[in-house]
RNA sequence: GGUGCCAUCGCCAAGUGGUAAGGCCGCAGCCUGCAAAGCUGCUAUCCCCAGUUCAAAUCUGGGUGGCACCUCCA
């Protein structure tokens, strides 16, 4: 497969370095307020590389982060008088929850900061013996950037005077204004940890570098994972100080492969903290399914920016909900083994083999969902088709996620208990209403149904409704 | 100001040298008691200008218009 590399800003010809071993690290969320669409997406678009990885027959080591030491977290425990643990469990367990709704699996290892202190200290030990890190006469530890002569190769930066003269004002401990705190001293011992350094909390660079030591990277190797991965405003600066953290401290570089997922923007803007526009997820999840969110989210290119509104979302659910109809079509057809189609396979992984083209991919899905339905309408009792059918459909569900529910439940979505069973109840008078041949009847019951916000469908098979 | 990305049908969106995928909407049909669902058919020459080439949406240069990063951020 190939993937754009976002450093070498070309598309590379995927090669693990081991074998069929492959190592991705993903910089997940600073759990200090729920998860918005933004972090879904980061989510979502490193899922699929593992499922398409997986379908390609690599084996995957895949760790995301996940921050539970930081200034906003300690502010919120202050201000609301609970723990940081406390705060960062809370929206820990919600990150997973809200996740697992858009059907994305846990990734295989998740590191939490405060349970990779000391292979923090050990990589600002190295730094500071290797003298790439000082300490300050305040007992704050930065690291030198200019020790590193490649420092900014990553991001391509160039030095802006300005910048510098800005950054040294305002932070006159520091050798050069670039210069970033891996060991920052706090006294405030409540929200302090210890360290060989003195009391304080680590710089945010500082975990990822230190868990990707510690839980992925092998030694003797020339990169210490295949692919690292994350937001697209993680390039600068936290990317490049990672990877200057890693390079001066070991003897490897931190990554092979760099991809960064484009943004999610609201109303044309990017939605942030600062601007206030953040649309969370559990919001969205109010609405509408989470697989509806899953397909929308993918549904556009991985890199390009993503300008989320409701109208497209509805525009998702409607291409979902064919593939759903036509689970529901051949639901309860068996399938006698497990192989997929080996053209299915290959003309799905052809197209997410590119750099994960799923658009490619949706498009040959519709072609495929067509035929079927196609050949279904016609006469005959297509029992191949059927069974070719549903293990598409399962190959589809393996690797894009799409599908993966039963079909009836995914239709009524939102519909209560006591809501199915009056539709229920009205389903039965219209059809006895439509036996005698009583239209009009027929027609006002269907009017009183759509109020419930479903649609229904006379079929061979009986009458069905639908969440519109 | 520095760096980088993008511009394809009314809307969303693939395609990165060989003559425009797919979806939504719309129109015309089939099916249906009527619908809904499903199916069939129809609908773009790729922001502008110049250049390279037998051939360009795709490459080069110049415009115009969006956006992002440079500060916490997925």
């Amino acid at each position: 497969m190939t993937i754009y590399d976002s450093v070498q800003k070309t598309k590379r010809e995927f090669i693990p370095q081991d074998d069929n071993k492959v190592s991705l690290y993903v910089c997940g969320p600073t759990v200090y307020d729920d998860a918005h669409l933004g972090h879904a997406k980061s989510a979502l678009v490193f899922d699929l590389l593992t499922r398409v990885l997986t379908a390609n027959g690599y084996d995957v080591t895949y760790a995301r982060n996940i921050t539970d030491i930081d200034d906003k977290i300690i502010k919120k425990a202050l201000e609301q008088n609970k723990t940081i643990k406390e705060i960062t469990d809370f929206y820990t367990d919600a990150y997973h929850e809200e996740m697992s709704q858009l059907g994305i699996s846990r990734p295989n290892i998740e590191p939490k900061a405060t349970e990779s202190l000391e292979a923090m200290f050990e990589l600002t030990k190295k730094l500071i013996a290797s003298k790439h890190a000082y300490l300050t006469s305040e007992g704050d530890v930065y690291f030198d950037t200019s020790s590193d002569s490649e420092y900014l190769s990553l991001s391509k930066r160039v030095q802006d005077e300005d910048e510098r003269q800005n950054r040294v004002e305002s932070s006159s401990h520091k050798k050069n204004p670039a210069d970033f705190a891996l060991w920052k001293s706090v006294h405030d011992k409540s929200v302090t940890f210890d360290s060989p350094f003195g009391a304080g909390r680590p710089g945010w660079h500082l975990e990822c570098s230190a868990m990707i030591e510690k839980h992925l990277a092998k030694p003797n190797m020339k990169f210490a994972v295949d692919i690292h991965g994350g937001g697209a405003d993680l390039l600068f600066p936290h990317h490049e100080n990672e990877a200057a953290q890693t390079r001066c401290a070991t003897n490897h570089n931190l990554a092979n492969y760099w991809m960064h997922n484009g943004f999610v923007n609201i109303n044309g803007e990017k939605m942030s903290k600062s601007l206030g526009n953040s649309f969370f997820l559990k919001d969205a999840l109010k609405e509408y399914d989470g697989e509806v969110l899953r397909f929308y989210l993918l549904s556009t290119h991985y890199r390009s920016n993503f300008n989320f509104n409701t109208q497209d979302l509805a525009i998702s659910k409607k291409r979902l909900d064919k593939i759903y109809r036509l689970k529901k079509r051949l639901f309860g057809i068996q399938l006698d083994s497990k192989d997929t189609d080996p053209a299915w396979k290959a003309i799905l992984l052809e197209a997410l083999n590119d750099d994960m083209n799923v658009s490619l991919a949706l498009a040959h899905i519709d072609e495929m969902v067509s035929d079927a339905n196609n050949t279904l309408d016609q006469p005959g009792k297509h029992q191949l088709i059927k069974k070719e059918t549903v293990s598409h459909l399962a190959y589809i569900e393996e690797v894009l996620g799409f599908g993966v529910k039963n079909p009836f439940e995914y239709f009524q979505f939102g519909i209560d208990k006591e809501t199915k069973a009056k539709i229920d109840m009205l389903i039965e008078k219209r059809n006895e209403a439509k036996k005698t041949k009583d239209f009009a009847a027929s027609d006002k019951i269907r009017d009183e149904i759509l109020t419930y916000g479903v649609s229904i469908m006379d079929t061979a098979q009986g009458t069905f409704w639908e969440k519109v």
